[in-house]
DNA sequence: GTTGCATCTCATGAAATGGTAATGCGGGTT
DNA sequence: AACCCGCATTACCATTTCATGAGATGCAAC
């Protein structure tokens, strides 16, 4: 899940990205709304969580211009403001959900889960499970199983193979890989992707008969059931 | 609902009352600090609502007895103080939210609905005794026994079982630890997690085969008999 | 005050993780 | 058939992360 936290306190922003990522989590940040505001067109996040007080473009406005371009991002909206009157107004500028500081990190993240799963069953019905033939990973619990066999996956394995499992069917090159699993934004001139694919082909595929995970010689890898 | 008002002016306490009694809550109430505390620790409330100065024990010290209780019910400070750095030690003791007097009604009853909603969302149906295994919390009693062996806890080793055995074979990250069971909301810089965690272990784990309190590297722990 | 106890902090050692690189295999092409 | 290139596999080890015990601190009771 990748998110974007858009917020001025530079110490508040880190602590909500080292509790996201702990969450499984990809977490980017900003700290003044033009920035945000970039960040947030240029790429896809899932979810963004926004201050509404922000130098350089107030957190309304922000989302205000990314909903005129069509974004249909979830917004949660943070605030030192808790009138109501306040909350209707940052809910009707846009945003998906309001939180009132101080707030609890452990309600924040129920709601941005909340958010992300809201969308999630919008695109693919997706829920806390991904299955490819015998192969299961449950979500929220980090567990791996085939055939009803539990896996232990190291955590650079597990997402590995979330990305891969969530394009199932579907080629998956080494740039892509390096992207979205190691956040490497060139080429790292080792084999690192071969290697950590190696070491998850030997716990997911070895000790079974039909291997899921398949080489494309010259182009990637794909995961499925089909050769 | 249950909740305990613990407030030195008599007429403003009564006001509470009648106006929380009115939207379907059952309250109590203390006009001084010992006998709130009592109240607080031989009734199982779900909010408490504590004004900060109060004769014959402060508000924070009130709290800092609770939670040395092993208790975390939710507390929503009520302070004439409203600086920042107050709220902040507010918070610190272990207050859950702070509001600032003068008050409107609909704003405390607004928090005071979060905060027992939290609470509710995290035990729902919770009966009188949580099981992990062969692990037993009595949370009437406070008591912790394993296999039919009690075992001695400290408070906030209570605590700290409670929560993880609240969300048994769910991730529990660090963060969430250090902001439920230590009411801290920023990142303390050091490793009292892992210190209790390991004191706690040793409590409910060492002497036993199966060990219940697992370490997710990278993540945090997870309680559960399964691996 | 002073004392006692719970809890936090810090230092140290242990363990796990994951990137690197060496080696070997095998398919495809000439 | 020989060669080359791409990939698989594995051991190694730097780095990060965690567990634990001893000492320091802080809070409450007397």
């Amino acid at each position: 899940m990748r998110l974007l936290i858009i917020e001025d306190d530079v110490e508040a922003a880190h602590y909500l990205r080292h509790g996201l990522t702990e969450s499984g989590h990809v977490v980017d940040c900003a700290h003044d709304g033009e920035t945000g505001l970039h960040l947030a067109l240029e790429n896809d996040y899932d979810v963004l969580v926004v201050d509404r007080m922000l130098p350089r473009r107030d957190g309304l406005s922000l989302i205000r211009m990314l909903r005129a371009d069509g974004r249909a991002t979830p917004v949660l909206v943070l605030s030192a403001l808790g009138q109501v009157d306040q909350r209707v107004e940052g809910l009707r500028a846009g945003g998906d959900d309001y939180l009132v500081k101080p707030y609890a990190f452990v309600e924040l993240l129920a709601r941005v889960d909340a958010l992300a799963r809201r969308i999630q069953s919008q695109e693919s019905a997706t829920p806390g499970v991904l299955k490819v033939a015998d192969l299961e990973l449950d979500l929220e619990r980090r567990r791996v199983s085939r055939a009803g066999q539990l896996i232990r996956l190291q955590p650079r394995e597990l997402r590995l193979l979330e990305y891969l499992m969530r394009r199932a069917g579907r080629i998956v090159t080494r740039t892509m890989l390096l992207e979205q699993v190691w956040d490497l934004h060139f080429d790292p001139q080792t084999n690192v992707v071969d290697s950590q694919i190696s070491r998850l082909r030997a716990k997911i595929d070895r000790d079974f008969d039909v291997p899921l995970l398949h080489t494309l010689r010259g182009i990637g890898y794909r995961m499925g059931d089909e050769i």
